[in-house]
DNA sequence: GTATGCAGTACCCTTTTATATACTAGCTGC
DNA sequence: GCAGCTAGTATATAAAAGGGTACTGCATAC
């Protein structure tokens, strides 16, 4: 592995540095991301209540994507040093600003379960 | 491996089937689905030009994600019976009403190039 | 005759994601 | 005392997704 100018973070898109798709796909690669974005959108919530409410990721997962988008500074991760431990997940000002991809993707979303239902 | 009604397509969010959230993120769950819409709603584009485009994906993958496309209904293919072959791939109707997604999308990553450049 | 382009397929390997369990530390409830 | 709650970490294993490269068959270019 040598590490010359042409090499990209780990997950990151080759172009991410000018072209706004890829850098907005490097930022929410990871299968969960945009689902924990979309469930913090209305309000902030707890580990254990958002791994509920996505119902289908591991705990273990579900922490490396979170880690993942507080690093990106997409979510803010207050602890409050009190037993048994709070710690209270939301959204930065960055993180809300994706608010609109998430609608879009709603908006077409509902459109295709209306067009192609499942069962 | 039971086979009980909790079961989802390999791929899919628990609840794609109401939540048009889920629905969407399943699908254009894979890695170069959403750039490859993207590269494809300015203009239609053949297998080659696609993959030098998309620059670092494989033929593999890149086949791959344009056969679940297909599948999916986002994209439109067609052979032209000639030597060497000519495959050109285009957005359906369907695909093309994910342009307000790769819209906002793109909104999102040009302020964040204009605020938290890389080099 | 060798090189290149096209649109893939076949084979193998690495990374990511998924599943499952055990463990931490103090507090509450029984 | 023991279990259960919180929000994780550690470890192991396995399945799924992603990635690299060689190869095809026919044609044109050199």
């Amino acid at each position: 592995m040598s590490d010359d100018s042409t090499d990209t973070p780990s997950g990151a898109f080759v172009g991410y540095e000018t072209c706004p798709v890829r850098r907005t796909l490097t930022v929410l690669n990871g299968k969960w991301k945009l689902l924990i974005i979309y469930e913090l959108l209305p309000a902030p919530c707890r580990f254990n209540e958002l791994k509920r409410r996505l119902s289908g990721v591991s705990q273990r997962l579900l922490t490396a994507q979170l880690r993942s988008l507080e690093a990106d500074g997409i979510v803010d991760r207050l602890v409050m040093e009190v037993v048994p431990p709070h710690v209270e997940y939301s959204l930065s000002e960055k993180g809300r600003s994706l608010q609109p991809v998430l609608q879009a993707m709603e908006m077409w979303g509902e459109n295709e379960i209306k067009n192609s239902p499942i069962s």
